[in-house]
DNA sequence: CAAAATAATGGAAGCGCTTTGACGAATTCT
DNA sequence: AGAATTCGTCAAAGCGCTTCCATTATTTTG
């Protein structure tokens, strides 16, 4: 039997005929005989992989657990599509020469970009080297069409607020991630709006930024209790930095949902599925892995068609009432 | 110029002239020639690309977030030498076919084995296969030599239990891992052996098993608190766990640190980094990045030469001094 | 100064697949 | 029955590199 009978029974090509085709792939199994992917890739030109950049910051040296879970989602859809997924930690410096590199070595057939800045050069660069591409997040201060994949961050937050605003709350902290980043931005607006609409003025020191660490919780959370009129509720970015913020009010002989309230945005990462029937906390919620699951579907799709034009998915985070918040004490 | 010539610039060989290399190296950034990674990978025979393949649990269905800083140490060495890194999420019951699969397509030239067990067959599997690999920890069930990178869990937790017996406490639980994690059982052993070294005999009730998650952590130290005779102090497996750990002292109206002792293995996790002078968790710690560095090391010196005998590196966790370990109340 | 050794370069085969175009055999149509 | 289709198969080219072997240019040696 020749190569190409055997290649196309194996691939599942129309030319070859059912018996021959069942002959090929018993004998396949019995040798377990796979198509080398080398050669495979070699001759379609494709390499069949999605390659995922994830920059480390020469600064904070830290990888996001997000990550972690967001690929869990990925990784499925591309197995399930026989891609393979290439992962490459690189120092935030060099980020537009690793993804130049992996285009000119023609590595990869598709790039995720992770956590983009509210002004993300990489954007327009990645549609230069006609790569394609899938942004998990925005960029605010980007006129280029991409596809992406977002949650409703601005809404999220407000809502948050609002709520906190709603049970007689006034003095409400936030405890962002890094300024610079889309979400962090985007989350920051949402609650000004709030505080505006509600005709609340707070000073610019209840809004933090910084890492979405444990540590980093418990520090700009300890930071704003220690101010003269201390919030009594807080808002927060990630459920990380919200046990780092129960720590803080332990420190201060504070109990949370008793004496502060707290919203955290929970991307129900698998260590700390909030999943009670009463959750931990009051929370606006949205699944970074079903977020990893929709990207990889949008990926494969722009891969599959290159005329295709840029698509945006906006998930709505749900508002999800926990045992966290409660109205200020003494009313 | 004759493609020979180039190909033997860009890779360093000796019998291309100084002259000849640089005009060659020059021309190549000009261009941005990069040589296409399929077509070399075909003609070397070599994949250039490391498996991580970790295991997603059907059951469980979550991702150790401690994955995310081993794959930051050893990224790092991966492209220093030039291998990518191919990332695999597979359920459990099928992870053999996994590197087996990964095997015959040829498509990786060494794996990392995540979270053995105690009774780990994927060492024999991969020996059989005679695929390269390392395995981040150890499995006490085998006989088999394999190359691996481990921390010495044993004596980390019993010089951990010992601190707390010297402080006062008799009346200890350990919150662990799941029961069949090579580490969890080691874990447990020093656990033991520091009790029964000290005379001290506790029911099985007080140690619990089970995925490291927060509300693990927080719902089997409640059941412990729950305990006619509730520990005065804990030994657990992990500082997300110690988070939830904080959470049931929370409560039950105790304060960490000072109605409760707790001593936790840190594995020095980028968003959990306990960096204050005065560490907030007694800990054991290694950092699993540094774990990660090292078994990358092993793994290309094993491709490298494949005639090598395993090695194993055992890592000392340090005992470090936190201000969640005080005597008992009333002592 | 011829012979031998060394250095630098190029031609061409080969890595293991996919895919194009050609070709008989089986089937349908006139 | 012969021509026109359709079907199933195969031989060979090509993917873009590396590497073996041959070749020419240069230097060293007796």
């Amino acid at each position: 039997m020749s190569q190409t009978t055997v290649s196309r029974a194996l691939n599942g090509f129309p030319e070859v005929s059912e018996k021959t085709r069942q002959l090929v792939l018993k004998a396949a199994a019995k040798h377990n005989y796979k198509p080398n992917v080398r050669a495979r890739r070699l001759a379609t030109g494709k390499s069949m992989t999605i390659g995922h950049l994830v920059s480390v910051s020469k600064e904070h040296e830290m990888v996001n657990p997000i990550f972690a879970d967001f690929i869990a989602g990925a990784s499925a859809r591309y197995a399930q599509s026989g891609y393979d997924l290439l992962l490459s930690l690189v120092p935030d410096e060099d980020e537009f020469t690793s993804y130049k590199e992996l285009a000119a070595r023609s590595a990869v057939d598709g790039v995720v970009v992770h956590a983009p800045r509210v002004d993300e050069k990489r954007i327009a660069q990645l549609n230069n080297l006609n790569l394609p591409f899938v942004v998990h997040g925005r960029s605010s201060n980007t006129v280029e069409k991409y596809n992406w994949v977002d949650v409703n961050n601005e809404r999220s937050f407000f809502r948050a607020t609002q709520l906190l605003i709603e049970l007689g709350h006034t003095t409400i902290g936030l405890i962002n991630g890094l300024a610079d980043m889309d979400f962090a931005m985007r989350r920051a607006q949402g609650y000004r709006r709030a505080l505006k609409e509600n005709n609340i003025e707070l000073a610019d020191a209840y809004l933090t930024h910084g890492e979405m660490t444990e540590p980093n919780g418990h520090k700009n959370a300890l930071a704003l209790l220690d101010l003269p009129t201390p919030p009594t509720a807080f808002v927060t970015s990630s459920i990380i930095m919200a046990n780092g913020i129960r720590r803080a009010l332990d420190d201060r002989e504070l109990k949370l949902g008793r004496d502060v309230s707290v919203i955290t945005h929970d991307d129900d990462l698998s260590y700390f599925r909030d999943a009670a029937a009463v959750p931990v906390y009051t929370a606006t919620r949205s699944s970074v892995r079903e977020a990893g699951r929709l990207s990889a579907d949008l990926l494969l799709k722009a891969i599959a068609d290159p005329g295709r034009d840029p698509e945006g998915i906006l998930l709505d985070a749900e508002l999800i009432l926990g045992s966290s918040t409660k109205p200020p004490r003494g009313r």
